[in-house]
DNA sequence: GCATTAACCACAG
DNA sequence: CTGTGGTTAATGC
């Protein structure tokens, strides 16, 4: 245990703001803040899990194994709650955390964050709220998914991207081409023709990872008609 | 039939 | 790890 102080912390939850002094005390006491390097797992699917990770910084890929592979659920970016579902629903979590860039997470222990939940009523507010917004996103990804076409698919998931994680319409991509497939449930060598085909139109530049939106209007277009 | 879509395989940087 | 070309199976006019 660090004697680390959420009180003074630049990273605060939209939900921490609205803790007390005392309150925050607490949750000091019962936080530990752990650093995580590129490509290193945060929680594992199959584990016991007793703590609610909070990121800092960084982004981190969730993910579960499919029967054939592994399914990318969501990138997800800084000052986010990452294991909500998986730690209050059940005992074991049903999905792991990998970390995408160096990140600095807390992992809050369980029964501080109930504690919470159960005393401040703003709090427990703000965390429904971005579990409601959360699972909204996810409404939305399956709907891309199950009703598109492969361009649709990834013209649409470029856009989640511009708009919802990097909110650039340049940005550096923290996936390689197969993680990318597995976002969107298509072959690595779908992708990489994908991401050619796009360039080759005009309406993104691509070098390497670095990724510009260049025509936001059609590839909208291409998401809607699939 | 013929065209389209997208996966799988192989091979080369 | 990526990009490309060839092949192939499924599906839709």
């Amino acid at each position: 245990m660090n004697n680390y102080k959420c009180k003074d912390c630049k990273f605060q939850s939209t939900a921490t703001e609205f803790l007390g002094d005392i309150e925050l005390e607490e949750l000091a006491k019962n936080c530990v803040e752990v650093y995580f390097k590129k490509g290193e797992i945060i929680f594992k699917q199959d584990a016991l899990s007793s703590n609610i990770v909070y990121l800092k910084r960084g982004f981190v890929k969730l993910f579960m194994m499919g029967p054939h592979k592994e399914q990318i659920l969501k990138i997800v970016k800084a000052h986010a709650y990452l294991g909500i579902p998986t730690t209050v629903g059940d005992k074991v979590n049903h999905y792991s955390a990998m970390a995408m860039d160096d990140t600095q997470i807390c992992f809050i222990d369980i029964h501080i964050f109930k504690k919470l939940l159960h005393s401040n009523p703003d709090f427990s507010y703000e965390i429904i709220l971005n579990l409601c917004r959360n699972e909204l996103a996810q409404f939305h990804r399956c709907i891309n998914l199950t009703q598109k076409q492969l361009y649709g698919r990834f013209a649409g998931t470029l856009l989640d991207m511009t708009r919802n994680v990097y909110e650039s319409n340049s940005f550096h991509l923290h996936l390689s081409r197969s993680e990318f497939a597995d976002l969107i449930g298509t072959s690595r060598e779908s992708i990489s023709r994908l991401f050619t085909e796009f360039s080759d139109s005009g309406l993104i530049t691509v070098s390497g990872k670095n990724i510009t939106i260049l025509d936001e209007g059609h590839l909208e277009s291409i998401s809607r008609k699939g």
